[in-house]
DNA sequence: CTGAAAGCGCTTACAG
DNA sequence: CTGAAAGCGCTTACAG
């Protein structure tokens, strides 16, 4: 009888819980802690018949295995974390999207830190989330490479759309989209195209711009760079008078944020697009299909990005990854109503 | 001689390591480990030469303490999570930027899993996250009540705009943005008012259904419901023949994607927003200032929300609330093109 | 003010 | 196949 009514044992972790230990099931089934142990994580390592007296106990007592305890010996956690500067940028949650499925599949969780504001609340939520979790992607992020190779030092990393030392770095390749962007507005007659430029330090602002470049100089058009600018509607606005200043036919933004900006003000100072001229940026962002003009754009596959980050995290991390098929990660122009012929004169 | 080149030592933590604990941090400074943790976070117990000594010791050694070993004792990690079914939709990341800003205020770190898919994965992902952290915020979920009341049993928890038993649910109040909206329809000529439903079990929805319902009544005019949809764009593009068969002149949607879809379909379709009929949402989502047209909507002050989740679980987990003016959470009316004068006969 | 000890809930060599 | 012990890196009563 005296057994019977264990007492509400007051408890530290959270505010309520008596949680069962795998000592409770020990006591329960009738066996050592460590049996217990090997038996729900070890299958085969412990006898059927206690292992089923064991998985009973558990169920009764309802135990839930706490992560936290067991991450201290083995130093795993199955969790990886995905630090971005802006969840609401459409590149990092398709991204995140697609690493959260592909952690699923290896049994790990992926959390998201987010932190917009400076870089250096960046870099603080950044090691505040690293002792958690056995791994890091960096999507887009804004991190000084020094502080991104420190965090490098201490857990498996990998990048998006970053390069930083040797460390790995998943980058859509932007030329194949690119090119089909001049290919298209060259077919349509413009002879100029200026780059509205993203931030400065963008390793993917240098990339596009780059790649513009030599696309256009391949076909002969005049191209040149307006800029730097901040990757937001807000700056697309305010870049307006420089744009039209520029006397080019074509505006190829750093990002469908940009763009939207640039088109939100031609249409509030009266001009048109593409009647006046062409506008395109790049991400496919949502909005893009139903802003007024539809944006033309250049898209790259996110989620297989996120995909490729996880893999290759897990590889980092001594998880086996299923190996599939390696196509290059590409990008590809999506044509729609803010591009079109150019004007005659101007 | 020989102490000096302390020997790489292999680790388990995370695949490199070495990382220095307090143990280090004491045979350096001379004390007992004890110390050092007093040193470390409790200011004031500890004498000021001996505390520098440590925070001198720490330093060489590029101390970074283990959270998940604190936790273990003290059952605190100080993170919170927010649980949410999708990131993509705006009002859950402006409910969760609201909440982050307000947990790195109180020491907190937010990190948020998400889960699209189904309730069971939701589910689970909740489940994973909740040992590590020492509170959950659930935001718009569509887990099942009962299993809501079982994680809040583990976790002190509150919920944005979902109610549940007992449970805190901080939501914003629906009917003076809806009592707006429709004084103004009715001060269009609007004399019926079709609300395109959301999903059936959402808390939110029949919120929005009964204040419309109860707004409409109130100044005479025709109601009904046209529903359940799916709170997406292509919902609302299916809906769209369903609503036009209706004959109302205004339909108002269960949220701003809803409200999209169907705009959409209208144009596809050849009939005109709102020359035809005039189209309201929900949420003021990224998109409804540049849709075409523009969409008019009723939003709420999400990151208020956001915050107010957070120090309602602060309270919770025993933290001191910085007190504020307990201003009502309300709603307003966002007009813009979608809505017009009613047309003259249908 | 500081030390020595016990404990948080697990895992994993080491024996047997 | 299973038990006993030690250890993961901290914290916190308890003494002194």
């Amino acid at each position: 009888m005296s057994d019977v009514s264990e007492p509400q044992r007051p408890t530290r972790n959270g505010r309520k819980s008596g949680a069962a230990t795998i000592y409770d099931i020990a006591r329960v089934a009738g066996v050592n802690p460590s049996t217990v142990s090997r038996a729900l994580n070890k299958p085969g390592r412990v006898s059927a018949t206690t292992e089923a007296r064991i998985r009973a106990a558990a169920a009764e007592l309802n135990f839930q295995e706490n992560p936290l305890a067991r991450a201290l010996p083995t130093g795993r956690t199955n969790t990886i974390a995905a630090v971005v500067a802006d969840m609401t940028n459409p590149v990092v949650f398709n991204t995140v999207r697609g690493a959260e499925n592909a952690a699923a599949r290896y049994g790990f969780t992926l959390i998201v830190a987010e932190s917009q504001e400076s870089g250096s609340i960046e870099a603080a939520t950044a090691d505040r989330v690293a002792p958690f979790v056995d791994g890091i992607i960096l999507a887009t992020t804004r991190l000084p490479e020094e502080h991104i190779l420190r965090l490098a030092e201490r857990k498996p990393l990998v990048m998006i759309n970053r390069a930083a030392g040797e460390l790995v770095n998943i980058a859509p390749d932007v030329t194949p989209g690119i090119e089909e962007l001049v290919e298209h507005l060259a077919s349509l007659g413009h002879r100029s195209i200026a780059y509205l430029g993203g931030p400065a330090r963008s390793w993917i602002n240098t990339r596009r711009w780059q790649a513009l470049f030599d696309a256009a100089r391949a076909r002969g058009l005049a191209v040149f760079e307006i800029g730097p600018n901040s990757p937001t509607i807000a700056a697309g606005t305010l870049a307006f008078e420089r744009a039209q200043a520029s006397g080019a036919s074509a505006i190829v933004a750093y990002n469908d944020l940009l763009a939207l900006g640039l088109i939100r003000a031609a249409r509030e100072q009266g001009a048109s697009v593409p009647g006046d001229f062409s506008v395109a940026g790049f991400d496919d962002i949502f909005g893009a299909d139903f802003a007024n003009p539809s944006l033309t754009t250049v898209r790259a596959d996110l989620l297989e990005a996120g995909t490729r980050a996880v893999e290759s995290l897990m590889r980092e991390i001594g998880v086996d990854v299923i190996e599939r098929p390696d196509a290059p990660l590409s990008t590809a122009l999506v044509v729609r109503e803010s591009t079109a012929v150019a004007p005659r004169a101007r």
